[in-house]
DNA sequence: TTGTTTTTACGAAAAACTTCGTAGTTATTT
DNA sequence: AAATAACTACGAAGTTTTTCGTAAAAACAA
């Protein structure tokens, strides 16, 4: 379960508006960046079959969602890119990531919090 | 400046080892996997040529020096990878990677006062 | 009902990445 | 000196990922 940058890109979609069909989907798409409808339609054929995603063909045009959850995969990715990026020193890519991205202030309680349950 | 996981591996290897010549970098790599010289070689000559890597071409076999910056190239490779797989969540991220990577109390302890530098 | 739009399925080209074989050259060993 | 080993350069094949065009079917509009 390794998705490509580009059905990330539709798993995103899917992930936050819910199943939707390849017209949604690439009208969504379609406001970020230059797409043909049959490239995401082919994506999301190609997802369907890989079982990334699931979908309904009762209607003519089918309804798709995302047959995987956004934690777990964001861990397995995560996990991956700590060990090819960072060689696997998950705190180094934590500081950097602190360090260079802003977040706002609830954000870093919220990091605060988590660190103190992690270090009792 | 997009190094792939193959060009990342050797830049680890150069990054922790300083300059090495391609058969150094094989030997280090075979370690780990699978890799013919050959396949090193080209990888080397063509980091080469994208500027990836400089190299010393005074002895027969050619020395390389990694010619790009770790904690830059990480930064970069890391704001990408923010983007692609959390949607540009830099938070999200941190709690994934410290809930989920086990880190040292040395390094939670380090974690806890860049983020007391942040939120001052 | 005839033409237009919408949609799926298929195939395949284009691009990016990985891998290695071979040829030729230079060094080393016997 | 002849054989062997080490290296570079080059080309190309194999994979994976991205991107569409075209054809056929279904729905819709005139």
């Amino acid at each position: 379960m390794k998705p490509t940058d580009s059905e990330l890109e539709i798993l995103h979609v899917l992930w936050a508006n819910g199943p939707a069909t390849v017209r949604q989907v690439n009208d969504n798409l379609g406001q970020f960046r230059e797409i043909g409808y049959t490239t995401t339609l082919k994506f999301m054929q190609l997802m369907h079959e890989k079982g990334l995603l699931t979908r309904d063909e009762t209607a003519r045009s089918h309804t798709y969602t995302a047959a995987v959850n956004q934690a777990d995969t964001q861990q397995t990715l995560l996990d991956r890119f700590v060990e090819t990026a960072f060689k696997g020193s998950a705190s180094t890519l934590v500081m950097q990531a602190l360090g260079n991205h802003k977040a706002t202030p609830d954000e870093l309680a919220e990091i605060r919090e988590l660190l103190d349950k992690l270090t009792k």
